[in-house]
DNA sequence: GCGGAGAGTTCCAACGTTGTAATGTGCGTA
DNA sequence: TACGCACATTACAACGTTGGAACTCTCCGC
């Protein structure tokens, strides 16, 4: 920089300003710093820069497990929402370890991002108030944690479930299976589902049967064809499907298929997430669209807002995003 | 710092050398400074270090697209490896663009980044001149260039595939298409399974037939899945299906499934990548297991001691990484 | 009792930038 | 002519840390 001041014969503080977009620099003096900036090749220390002025240009994403789809494309959502802001992304794994989630949050490694987005997966609505704590600016997704003192960006679960659960019941569907359900959680979006399940349901004045819901571990292929094997052992009749998101309910569309049922002839299916893949599946998988971008970028923006205005207590605020129902041949009409 | 320097009652300069691990502290000593940074809740200021020492604790990992599988299982790999380190992890997307390949490695956020691993996609062998001006310590992944000034860190392409294509031959397929050539590519992926399949078809005496090769724009399922659907039209006969990616494999196998053929009855498939889906489609889809970890655990070492020792002029390394043929479903014998 | 080695600690400066306040310039107006 | 004001630029200090040199203290051998 002080070379760059030197060639152009201005001071080191008229080079900053230029590089920072500063009003009040004659037109002619800031074409002779850029110049000399090209003709250095001159990069901003940004390690520097953020000492100075407190800010990093990074923000954390902290999400489970990149090898989940879901998270993959979340990921990339913010990274693309984040470089319109140009902001870079550090993305830390969580793994589904609640003792992790809680170093991530307090560790070192938070002191060099200006934000953090949380995809709350192992701490619950208990949890909450260890938010209070940090004063880095964050903004949670996901549905563990409502009412925290943070921002909060997700999607509508419970309508969407039951806009999933209707479309079954608009195919004429009356054993409808909800796939995915986590044992006596409410708040979670296992929970949430479940309930817009029920919702819908009720709506029809078809029973809740207990027999028809089938709980998982986690929410990976491998738990959605466990789940859907014991199912099917069970000789439990059915011919809908709702898994809570869309790698269970592959996991149990290939179960079913080993098993000779067809869909969407026998069992129609519906998944949740929208994951690329559902696309190219046979059948292709019907899901809901959670509007993973909508997410992104708003949460993104909130974030940046908190950032821009440090030591200012803002109201917590929630965003609910649009879904969309996307149905494909898993439930298409026979 | 000052403060646990003033609650210790060491200089600031001790609290420092506590924090970093210097050899010659009382033990006494060492404990009074880390009661002070506990009882303080200190967290040393990572854009000040970074400043002065010149080492932010953070590597980027550039990649064409996170929504891509094996990608972002690479991503995965390398944050798990990165971590062992205490190294963060930002992740840029190149989205298949030349134009951004370049301006990621030349753009100011480079000044963050202790060292960058480049999965190159859009550059060739020609641009490697382009990487000798980068200073920033750099690995290589991928196959695009292999002779530049950096070390690489990739798997056995050619060997790969001709393993996959000799585990189909060996099933007694003799018809076997290749699936993901890029027109004219010599030294890409694409370049080189293809000449790993085309020695083992030599190797057994099959004739290497044009018909049989299915060129494809990108590697995503629908690339896969459309040239399979040019390939069933064209009516030529084939009994094995060698796809260069598996995500390719998968468009395929959804295609011929639809088309009425029975895998691996009619048709043994057999992939590349071994990604987590592989294991859960139906038929379960047999691949090569590229030595994802080997890969990030070899390029994020390399990079550490090139990260560790500035200045130094280390020749260029190269690294193969080891693969293992995956058998599944797709190419069990009938 | 003295010199010397080395452990343990401290002092000082510097990393490259930006916030604040101050200074310098030009112009219109009283 | 003097004044105020807006624009344009600069001087200086400070951000929090660490490298390096320097200092003190302890212990040992002679």
């Amino acid at each position: 920089m002080h070379d760059v001041a030197r060639l152009a014969g201005v001071s080191i503080k008229t080079v900053s300003n230029v590089v920072n977009d500063y009003n009040h620099i004659r037109p002619e003096t800031r074409k002779r710093v850029l110049d000399a900036i090209e003709t250095l090749g001159y990069r901003p220390n940004l390690s520097a820069r953020g000492l100075r002025s407190g800010r990093t240009g990074v923000i954390s994403l902290i999400i489970p497990d990149l090898r989940n789809a879901y998270f993959a494309e979340l990921a990339d959502a913010v990274m693309r929402a984040a470089d319109t802001q140009n902001l870079s992304v550090i993305i830390e794994q969580s793994g589904d370890s609640r003792e992790r989630e809680l170093s991530l949050l307090t560790g070192p490694r938070r002191q060099m991002v200006d934000g953090i987005l949380y995809s709350v997966l192992a701490l619950g609505e208990d949890d909450a108030h260890l938010l209070d704590a940090i004063d880095t600016p964050m903004v949670l997704l996901g549905e563990r944690i409502f009412h925290g003192p943070t921002d909060h960006v997700t999607m509508r679960n419970t309508e969407g479930a039951r806009a999933a659960t209707e479309h079954l019941i608009s195919l004429g569907r009356t054993r409808i299976v909800a796939l995915g359900a986590h044992r006596g959680e409410v708040v979670g979006s296992a929970g949430l589902r479940l309930r817009g399940y029920r919702q819908a349901l009720d709506d029809a004045g078809l029973p809740y049967d207990e027999a028809l819901v089938g709980e998982v571990g986690g929410w990976y292929r491998k738990e959605g064809a466990d789940a859907m094997r014991r199912l099917v052992a069970s000789g439990v009749p059915f011919d809908g499907v709702v898994a809570f998101n869309d790698l269970i309910a592959l996991g149990a569309m290939r179960v079913m298929q080993e098993a000779g049922l067809s869909i969407p002839a026998d069992v129609a299916v519906i998944g949740f997430d929208d994951i690329d893949e559902t696309r190219y599946t046979l059948p292709s998988l019907s899901t809901i669209n959670p509007g993973r971008e909508e997410i992104a970028e708003v949460a993104v923006r909130l974030l940046m807002e908190r950032i821009a205005s440090p030591g200012v207590a803002i109201a917590p605020r929630e965003h609910l995003s649009a879904f969309t129902v996307v149905p494909r041949e898993s439930s298409a009409a026979v």
